[in-house]
DNA sequence: CGTCTTTGACCTGCGC
DNA sequence: GCGCAGGTCAAAGACG
């Protein structure tokens, strides 16, 4: 009898985690749909603004992303329960491996665009520090525009072009703005449809 | 039946 | 040269 209260609060554990972590979605969800309406206004004024870039850095929930010259890291938050690391940017992706690394046990996954002629590949892992988020690193630029097959890109597509995987080829030096989180993960797509 | 994911094997670069 | 770690390949299985 014990072992099964037990087993229940536990159960009631988890439950109470995954609901912290939709709360959270839900919390992304309403921050992507004003960081949309920022980005789409601040690219109508001038792209390279150093303001509305700072503006942005505000609304940004994960940590500050990195980048070099070709590729473009971005956080995206999952749920505990997310093995599967796919994370919904608006582009079609084929996963080819997964390897657990030294420095972080969570598995990195390695995904290509199923575009043909598309040379783009993404890192997807876990975070260290945040086992709700995910660290997504792309790698190249898209040379075609959103797949049409996948399901259409959320809304946020606008400011989904600052962050993750540039739409359009872009001069390799000013790949992406520092900012993140417009990357839609199955568990966010519940939230949407729950609002 | 075609497409996609999984996963072990293989390849490659790097440090010692 | 060797070993390790990260990245990629490809066969097999799952799924719609």
């Amino acid at each position: 009898m014990d072992s099964k209260v037990e087993c229940l609060q536990t159960e009631l554990e988890k439950l109470r985690k995954e609901n912290e972590v939709l709360k959270f979605m839900l919390k992304v969800v309403s921050i992507k749909n004003l960081v949309s309406q920022v980005d789409v206004c601040s690219r109508d004024h001038d792209q390279n603004d150093e303001g509305s870039r700072s503006e942005r850095a505000d609304l940004r929930v994960s940590p500050p992303t990195l980048e070099t010259s070709s590729t473009t890291q971005a956080y995206a938050t999952t749920s505990f329960k997310d093995q599967a690391l796919m994370v919904k940017d608006g582009y079609k992706w084929r996963k080819y491996g997964q390897k657990i690394t030294k420095d972080n046990q969570s598995p990195r996954a390695y995904f290509k665009c199923s575009s043909p002629g598309c040379p783009v590949k993404k890192k997807v892992q876990r975070s260290l520090e945040n086992k709700s988020m995910v660290i997504v690193t792309y790698d190249g630029h898209h040379n075609h525009n959103h797949n049409h097959e996948n399901a259409s890109p959320p809304p946020l597509s606008a400011s989904q072009r600052g962050s993750s995987s540039p739409p359009l080829p872009v001069e390799s030096n000013r790949v992406a703005l520092p900012m993140s989180l417009n990357l839609d993960l199955t568990l966010s797509r519940h939230a949407d449809q729950k609002i």
